[in-house]
DNA sequence: AGCACGCCGACT
DNA sequence: GTCGGCGTGCTC
């Protein structure tokens, strides 16, 4: 027999090997006995070519299956695990994520182990304890010793064999504080493997549901309980208790002794999210977040496996792992974007908790408020089934939403693309007074901050302003290194700040210009609005003690203001005390949090999706809109959404804006079909990042000369939607069919070609199946 | 991807 | 006369 591994190389194939030589010792001992085979799914170090490489064996093959002679095989150098790491289940995932996204087997294992168990650490882990020591009964402190104190008497609460580390910094314990009381000789340290925990139990009753919910409910548990594969849509509006079906579906799944698996998207994982669970069920929770370091992600990884984490609650990277007994998978805000890889192997995590579902014969729950046209289109060919909740809960009302005209402000030209040297063409700019707000708007912020509540702008854009302009001549500050403007980063009310430029897509910094580099003109002049600028702007209108008697606070959140370690739990807590202020965010407060007195939305420029040219933007923008609106009246008061526009009379917008989301999008769906693009095509990218732009178009002409015969319409070579990115060019080419097993075949043959081709060398190819953002 | 082999410029 | 540039080719 011969050994099958898959290794982590970029290569389509995998590489036959002899069984291990046994040790000498054994040898005159055992001559008999047919080597030791090392299981499949275990890993193995082999060499391969001049280096020695861990790979994990997909296959048992007889001598005659590889196409390779004999004499060219080299044994397996070393097995490391006795048993398999990844089971059969896991292995088929591996090899549909292989042909699936096209990827090689061995570098999709990589990306499925952990760095330490890929690098050939063994398995069994032991984690530390810590415990009062023996002949310690109570102990002195000195009066100044407080913490300590306090800390030695929480470790007393667990007894003699004390509690695992984690355990205990979970509870609120302090490393540094373990180890003082270590120095002291109080407490002490040791090694054990990690225990088994207690079965779940329910620490908190559950909610009462309304019929949709139950029906939610009962389908996903009978689901489960018959151990069959259904997919399902929980399609539910805001503050419509999908948590709360999620967690009854929990809680029979948990009971039966079973793992469940939460995915959330990337920053909805706040520390908050654990409590949320921990809340209602006793259980071992195991968060899964980019912050962990390596020693703890192998550790998550192995509880996963072993079935010792109970609640599994993570983003995109979770799905891949294993599980010893997963019962149910959810996917919560299922629409998100981040829920697709969009470096390495570019897997969509929805799509994958569908397989798995499928795979392990488990429910698997998409929820969200705003379903992707994808989504909504497995649902109409009977491949999901959709459970509705368009009840609120409580005494919640919905927020009502309305469009303001905004085309006759002073905004009407500062968000327009200067494209041209005719700058003086262009009415004046009344930049100073410009908020971008319309007189609307201010007088709707001004009555709910006066009746006592707060207010959420919504401004996609960090910065002070996207463009910096020179007035005499029309030259714009861009980025050497990308294709796109520099913001300007200012502050006026934080004087000791320096302003800068900064091109929000490479990080290039630079100093703002005295006068212009072309005309010397000194009429430099920011263009358009940031959070800054906007922060700035409320504060002249609502917050100047020189001009009015009641001042209000302008919050200022994105990633400039919440960078700093626990920043974001400060702003927080201002908020939380619910006194009237003004929010102003981006991206960032569109998801998960609640801004209880949060009574009013404004959407200064959220139209602006509707009219750029991805064709998905009009989806993302009502998904973002919708989102955003969520965060208003979640009280008992009812929530307002002023959404500014251009173009009040765009028939989408409006039909948003009058019908609510599912309409709107099934209305998009139906020109999807029209027009034929996803989802009702099939789509691959191929994208090409080259030194050169000649280059990066090169090798995309010439993988279109060697395409096989094929039904697919090709679009391009293009240049990618930003060209050029840092300092380098973006050239892409694009797959469409009408099936998907026709793309799937010219893609199997082809794509290895296209990477083999001379033109191909010095240059970065990728394939992104089911792109997102073409 | 690594890692070696292999053939042409600036150095002790 | 060598050290070293990175072009090309292979890995069971």
């Amino acid at each position: 027999m011969l050994i099958r591994v898959a290794l982590p190389v970029p290569l389509y194939r995998e590489f036959d090997y002899l069984p291990p030589i046994p040790a000498s010792s054994n040898l005159t001992h055992c001559a008999k006995t047919a080597p030791p085979m090392p299981p499949i799914g275990s890993r193995v170090q082999v060499s391969f070519g001049r280096q020695t490489l861990i790979g994990i064996v997909v296959a048992h093959i007889d001598r005659q299956s590889s196409d390779i002679p004999l004499n060219k095989l080299k044994p397996i150098k070393q097995c490391l695990d006795e048993t398999p790491i990844l089971d059969a289940a896991m292995l088929s995932l591996a090899r549909w994520l292989a042909s699936y996204y096209h990827y090689p087997l061995g570098d999709v294992i990589s990306v499925m182990l952990p760095t330490l168990i890929r690098q050939g650490k063994p398995l069994d882990l032991l984690v530390t304890h810590w415990r009062i020591r023996p002949n310690v009964s109570d102990a002195n402190f000195n009066s100044n010793a407080h913490k300590q104190k306090q800390q030695f008497a929480m470790l007393t609460l667990h007894g003699t064999h004390g509690a695992s580390e984690e355990t205990l910094l979970l509870e609120g314990m302090e490393r540094p504080f373990l180890k003082r009381l270590e120095e002291n000789g109080l407490i002490e340290h040791y090694l054990q493997p990690q225990a088994d925990p207690a079965p779940v139990s329910l620490a908190k009753m559950p909610l009462d549901l309304n019929e949709q919910q139950k029906l939610a409910v009962n389908a996903i548990i009978h689901t489960a309980n018959t151990h069959t594969y259904c997919g399902y849509l929980l399609n539910g509006v805001t503050g419509s208790g999908k948590t709360e079906v999620y967690l009854q579906a929990m809680q029979s799944v948990l009971q039966a002794g079973k793992q469940v698996l939460v995915l959330v998207p990337e920053i909805g994982l706040t520390p908050q999210t654990r409590a949320r669970f921990a809340e209602r069920f006793s259980a071992n929770i195991l968060l899964l977040h980019s912050n962990l370091n390596n020693t703890q992600r192998m550790h998550g990884w192995e509880d996963c496996r072993q079935g010792r984490a109970q609640i599994v609650i993570g983003t995109r990277s979770s799905v891949l792992h294993p599980f010893a007994n997963l019962g149910l998978i959810v996917v919560d805000e299922s629409h998100d974007q981040s829920y697709k890889q969009q470096d390495t192997l570019r897997y969509h995590a929805a799509d994958v908790a569908l397989y798995r579902g499928y795979q392990l014969g488990i429910p698997v729950v998409l929820g969200t408020a705003t379903p992707s046209l994808e989504h909504l289109k497995l649902v109409q060919e009977g491949k999901l089934t959709e459970l509705m909740l368009t009840e609120r809960a409580g005494h919640a009302k919905a927020a009502s939403l309305y469009l303001v005209d905004a085309r006759d402000t002073p905004t009407k030209y500062s968000d327009m693309p200067v494209e041209d040297k005719q700058r003086q063409l262009l009415p004046n700019l009344e930049r100073s007074q410009n908020t971008g707000l319309t007189d609307d708007t201010i007088a709707a912020i001004r009555s709910t901050l006066e009746a006592g509540e707060q207010v959420l702008v919504f401004l996609n854009r960090r910065g002070y302003a996207p463009i910096l302009l020179c007035d005499a001549c029309g030259w714009q500050a861009d980025c050497v290194r990308c294709e796109a403007h520099m913001t300007l980063h200012h502050s006026q009310l934080n004087s000791q700040q320096p302003s800068y430029l900064k091109c929000h897509h490479c990080d290039w910094q630079a100093s703002i210009p005295l006068a212009c580099p072309e005309c010397h003109s000194p009429n430099l002049n920011a263009v358009g609005m940031g959070t800054t600028r906007l922060t700035e702007s409320l504060h002249a209108l609502f917050s100047n003690p020189q001009t009015s008697k009641v001042t209000y606070p302008i919050i200022q959140i994105d990633r400039d203001t919440t960078r700093r370690k626990d920043s974001w739990e400060e702003i927080y807590q201002r908020i939380n005390t619910g006194k009237p202020a003004i929010l102003v965010g981006t991206q960032m407060v569109a998801k998960g949090h609640h801004f209880p007195n949060v009574t009013l939305v404004c959407l200064p420029n959220a139209d602006r999706g509707f009219l750029s040219p991805d064709f998905r933007s009009p989806e993302h923008t009502a998904q973002l809109i919708v989102q955003v609106a969520g965060r208003s009246g979640r009280g008992s008061k009812p929530g307002k959404v002023l959404i500014q526009t251009v173009q009040p009379e765009n028939p989408l917008l409006r039909k948003l804006v009058r019908d609510g989301y599912q309409p709107f999008a099934l209305e998009l769906l139906k020109e999807r079909k029209m027009i034929g693009l996803p989802p009702y095509t099939y789509a691959a990218l191929i994208r090409c990042e080259a030194k050169t732009l000649q280059r990066a178009t090169q090798v995309l002409k010439d993988a279109v000369v060697i395409l096989p015969p094929h039904n697919l319409s090709i679009l391009g070579p293009v240049d990618a939607p930003m060209k050029l990115k840092n300092s380098r060019y973006h050239t892409q080419l694009l797959l469409l069919s009408k099936q998907r097993a026709p793309l799937h075949q010219v893609l199997n043959l082809w794509w290895p070609q296209v990477l083999q081709l001379p033109s191909a060398k010095y240059l970065k190819l990728t394939l992104d199946i089911d792109p997102i953002g073409w």
